[in-house]
Order: C-alpha cells, then sequence, then structure tokens
RNA sequence: CGGGACGUAGCGCAGCCCGGUAGCGCACCUGAAUGGGGUUCAGGGGGUCGCGGGUUCAAAUCCCGCCGUCCCGACCA
C-alpha cells in the first residue's frame, strides 16, 4: 500500500516522524536490551565525523586524548557528596565476576570525573604539572526512567573532556573556551545554532561549582541541551586530593574543568533539519555527499552510463571513497529498482545533492543536479560539475543554519509577557521565552511544575536583549537574572 | 511505580464481539517485461497467533493467571 511508504508528518505527530525517521534512514535501530540503541552505519557514519571535526578542535586547544575504565570502584561515586547523590539512582552495578560475588560492586561509569581525577592526583605533584588537558571517547551507562532513540539511551557514547588548572579564574576560562568550541562546532557543522549561557543550580550538574550549556531549538520548539560545560571547583580535587605544590612551595588544591557532547546531537541533527520527506544531513557531516542515480533502459545504455558515472565519481576525487577524498561520492548501482524509488531512499536518508544521470544527460554532456534541502533541479555541465558541487555543498551548509536561525527567531519571544500567556504558551506551540527570573528557586521550581517549562540557561551577552527584563516571570517582583524559558528534552 | 493502550510472518495490520483447516499490505526469493519521481505481471518461501492453565468434540477467538511492549507522568546528556 502506498501510504506504508509515507512518513508521518513532523506536524501530525512530531515524535512518531522522529521515530520513522532514525528507523527508516538507517540511523538506528532498537537493541534487544530495551533503552539501549545499535546504530547502524549511516548514524555512526554522521557520528564518526562530528567526532573528526570535535577532535580536531580539541587538540587545537591544547588537549590530549586518554582512556580511563569503564568499571569504577562504587566507592569513587561516594567521595563527593553531590556527585553520589546526582548519579547512584541511575547506577549501573556490577556485583559479580569470575563466577563469585564481587567484595566491592563496580559502577558502570555513568561519567568519568571520580576514576579521571583519582589519577589525576597520581599525576600531578607540582604547579609544573598543570594545566592537564585531556579527553576521552567513550560510553557511559545511566538508567533512565525512559530513553529515546540518541536523546536518551541507557548506553551512549560521548566525548568527556577533564582538565585540572592552577586557579579558579584559569579553570573558569577552560569552562567558557570548551563551550565556546562547541558553540562553535554545533553551529558550523551541525548547522544548528544554539544559546550558551550558565544554568541555574537546579539545573547544574552534581558536583559542579557552574555549569554552563549550549541549547538548541528543535522543530517542535522545544529546547535541546546539546552540550555542557562545567566548572568543577576544587569539589572532586578536594574528594580525591589532587594537590600541587605551588611556586611558592605551598600545597593547594587543583581546579577541576569538565565538559561533554554526545550522540544526542545526532538526535539534535534529525529534530533541527529533518522535513517531511525526512532526514536532511548538512553536508560537513553527511557520510555521502553526492550520489548519482543512473537511468537507462537497454544493456548498452546501461553501460554508457555507469562508465560515465565512474569517470564522474573518479574526477570528483572520491573513486576509492576515501576519507582523503574532495567530494564522498556514491553511486547507486543496484539493479530492479526504478529511479524514482532511489530517489525517495535517498532523500530518506538524508544525502545532500543527487545527480541524475541518463542517455539523454550524457549525450549533451550534462547531468541533473538536485537539491536536498530544497529539492531544487538544475541541469549542470559535466566539465564543470566538481566546482558547481562543491559550491553548492557550501551553500547548503549556510542556508541550513540560516533556515534554522530563522525558525529559532520566528519562535522565540522576548517582549514582556504575562505568565497566563506564558502558560498559554507552553501548553500549546512552545517556543524560547527570554524574561526575568527573580533568582528564587520556588519560582523556577513552580514554573516547572505548572507549565512544565524550566530555565534552560542564563544566556550570555549575545544573545540578550537591549532592554534586559525587569521583573519576574513567575512572582512579578525584580528580576535578578533574565532567563531563557522553554520545555525540554 | 501510578494512568491508558496493545501483543497474530521481518515490518504494519485484519480476523476475536458471534469458536470450525492462518489471512492481507509492505518487505524478501525466482522469472519476464519495465526504467527521467515510490513499476507491472506470474510464481514462491516464511507464523509454537506473547506464555501457562481452564471451558469445549473443536480456541487466535470465550474465562483465569502471568509475562512483555508502547504511550502519558516522576528521572535526565
Amino acid at each position: 500500500m502506498a501510504d506504508d511508504k509515507k512518513l508521518t508528518t513532523r506536524a501530525a505527530d512530531f515524535s512518531a516522524w522522529y521515530n520513522e525517521v532514525v528507523l527508516r534512514s538507517e540511523l538506528a535501530d532498537y537493541s534487544p536490551v530495551k533503552g539501549c540503541m545499535v546504530i547502524r552505519p549511516n548514524g555512526y557514519g554522521i557520528w564518526e565525523r562530528m567526532q573528526r571535526a570535535l577532535d580536531d578542535m580539541f587538540k587545537a586547544t591544547g588537549h590530549q586524548n586518554a582512556y580511563f575504565p569503564l568499571l569504577i570502584p562504587e566507592s569513587f561515586l561516594k567521595k563527593e557528596a553531590e556527585h553520589v547523590e546526582g548519579f547512584a539512582p541511575e547506577a549501573a552495578v556490577v556485583t559479580h565476576g569470575g563466577g563469585k560475588e564481587l567484595e566491592e560492586p563496580l559502577v558502570i561509569r555513568p561519567t568519568s570525573e571520580t576514576i579521571i581525577y583519582h589519577m589525576f592526583a597520581k599525576w600531578v605533584q607540582s604547579y609544573r604539572d598543570l594545566p592537564l588537558l585531556i579527553n576521552q571517547w567513550a560510553n557511559v551507562v545511566r538508567w533512565e526512567m525512559r530513553t529515546r532513540l540518541f536523546l536518551r539511551t541507557t548506553e551512549f557514547l560521548w566525548q568527556e573532556g577533564h582538565t585540572a588548572h592552577a586557579t579558579h579564574d584559569e579553570a573558569e576560562e577552560e569552562t567558557r573556551k570548551m563551550l565556546g568550541v562547541y558553540r562553535d562546532f554545533m553551529e558550523g557543522y551541525i548547522a544548528m545554532p544554539v544559546i550558551t549561557g550558565q544554568k541555574t543550580n537546579a539545573e547544574k550538574f552534581a558536583g559542579a561549582l557552574r555549569t554552563y550549556s549550549c541549547e538548541a531549538m528543535m522543530q517542535d520548539n522545544k529546547a535541546l541541551q546539546a552540550g555542557t560545560s562545567h566548572n568543577l571547583g576544587q569539589n572532586f580535587a578536594k574528594a580525591f586530593e589532587l594537590k600541587f605544590q605551588t611556586e611558592s612551595g605551598g600545597t593547594e588544591f587543583a581546579w577541576n574543568t569538565s565538559w561533554g557532547v554526545s550522540t544526542r546531537m545526532v538526535g539534535g541533527l534529525v529534530m533541527t533539519h529533518g522535513d517531511d520527506n525526512g532526514l536532511r544531513v548538512p553536508p560537513l557531516l553527511a557520510p555521502i555527499e553526492l550520489v548519482i542515480v543512473p537511468i537507462y533502459r537497454k544493456d548498452e545504455e546501461r553501460a554508457e552510463v555507469l562508465e560515465a558515472a565512474h569517470r564522474i565519481a573518479k574526477s570528483l576525487g572520491a573513486w576509492d571513497r576515501r576519507e582523503t577524498a574532495r567530494i564522498r561520492v556514491h553511486i547507486d548501482k543496484r539493479e530492479g529498482i526504478k529511479p524514482g524509488a532511489k530517489y525517495y531512499e535517498w532523500e530518506l536518508r538524508g544525502v545532500p545533492l543527487r545527480l541524475e544521470l541518463g542517455p539523454r544527460d550524457i549525450a549533451a554532456n550534462q547531468g541533473v543536479l538536485v537539491r536536498r534541502d530544497t529539492r531544487e533541479k538544475k541541469a549542470v555541465s559535466l566539465d564543470t560539475l566538481g566546482e558547481d558541487v562543491a559550491e553548492c555543498l557550501s551553500t547548503m551548509q549556510r542556508d541550513m543554519f540560516a533556515a534554522a536561525l530563522d525558525r529559532r527567531g520566528a519562535n522565540t519571544y522576548r517582549d514582556p509577557m504575562p505568565y497566563d500567556q506564558f502558560r498559554q504558551l507552553m501548553d500549546g506551540q512552545g517556543g524560547f521565552v527570554y524574561a526575568g527570573w527573580c533568582g528564587d528557586e520556588a519560582c523556577e521550581a513552580a514554573v516547572k511544575e505548572e507549565t512544565k517549562a524550566t530555565i534552560r540557561n542564563i544566556p550570555d551577552e549575545e544573545f540578550r536583549s537591549v532592554e534586559a527584563p525587569t521583573s519576574c516571570l513567575k512572582c512579578g517582583n525584580d528580576a535578578k537574572h533574565e532567563a531563557l524559558w522553554a520545555k525540554a528534552y
């Protein structure tokens, strides 16, 4: 039945649409263990490109990769009071090994602060050993009550940076620097605009002094926390005796930071750019940037068209699909599937560009180039194909960011808003509301209770309005903070 | 753990009320034709009807129990 092939539209049911896109575009599949996720090659290819770009950015800012164990002694988690309170409820614990009950249970890392700072304590003696700038690519496990593909899975892949510094100010600078790296990555690569800012105490990381986040708006007008950066102060240093000798001979606890982004970003990509035909992948993250769909009837035509397709792929620099290739090209040589069916399939998978190539084109020394984002078709000469494709890809990257930014702008409210109106908005179409907050956690909690909306963060300067909100969204008293309110994933 | 829905082929579902040889669409396999926006025809493979018990000559269908999944809430990158 033709209806079976159609996606649920985003407007009809955003959640159903999201799940269908993730499953049908072969980003991921459900695993036998509930809450876990199998990331398929198409999805992993995107994650791999994210990793590569971020890894370069981390190295450029002086960080080195290392690897720490999956299993952490339970006692480690308990050394920092806030930390254990935050993570104990969602810990997965190993109690048996080698056929025997273990003397001490081992926790599967929900995050690696404890084991990393335990090791840092051994490595750091002097101020000369600082700063220590480490990153780890790893999987972590958090036993969440409810999961969603990519957005909240029991096990997820991430990157966690951990650093140690001699002073608070240096740690703070690092925390902010890495938040900026995240913003640059998310906007530059995922083409997903984010609002950076500081988390409130209620929302900050368990054990941190301060937490900063990148908040993005999804197409259902809900916020996605896409990355966080924490200034941990000396909390973990004190718990793990991470001390160093200062230049003047005294002993001080080090100052730590940690920061992470995860496979959740793939979900953010889908919910930022997907449309009613499926996924749209920003060119910089697309495992395949251009798919060639050959069109032919007779065997002679088939030979001719495929020969031309291979020649084109080779000239675009992607003959063997190595990463050194200039443009990542795939030729869809499958037999027995009509071109139209192939178009739908590659659109569903989000490949940015498609080149339709048939006997008529070859006779005219051209191909038909189709953009995934606009579905716009144009005939291009095969002589200048490389330049045209490269230009088109970078245009798409920019256009996708601009479109996402426009959409966010249209659903962000900066004018003073009565609380009743806010409630209605959160009950209906949602969006980001920039409004004052008196600083009282009771107001924050009441808003959450009544509307499910929370303070996503206290936005940084660049997002703020010229005229700051003057009163608290909830109680109307004088505002101490300018806050970004929204319902979140 | 509270509220709702549902378990029948890989996926999506019908059949159940009113018991009588297991069905449909998609996908898959074979063959032929087709091929510039989801091809058509013909043939084919595939199911302990979630599990256990009961009623009955006979249970996917009726009854009891259990298990599981999904959605809504509490938790969260």
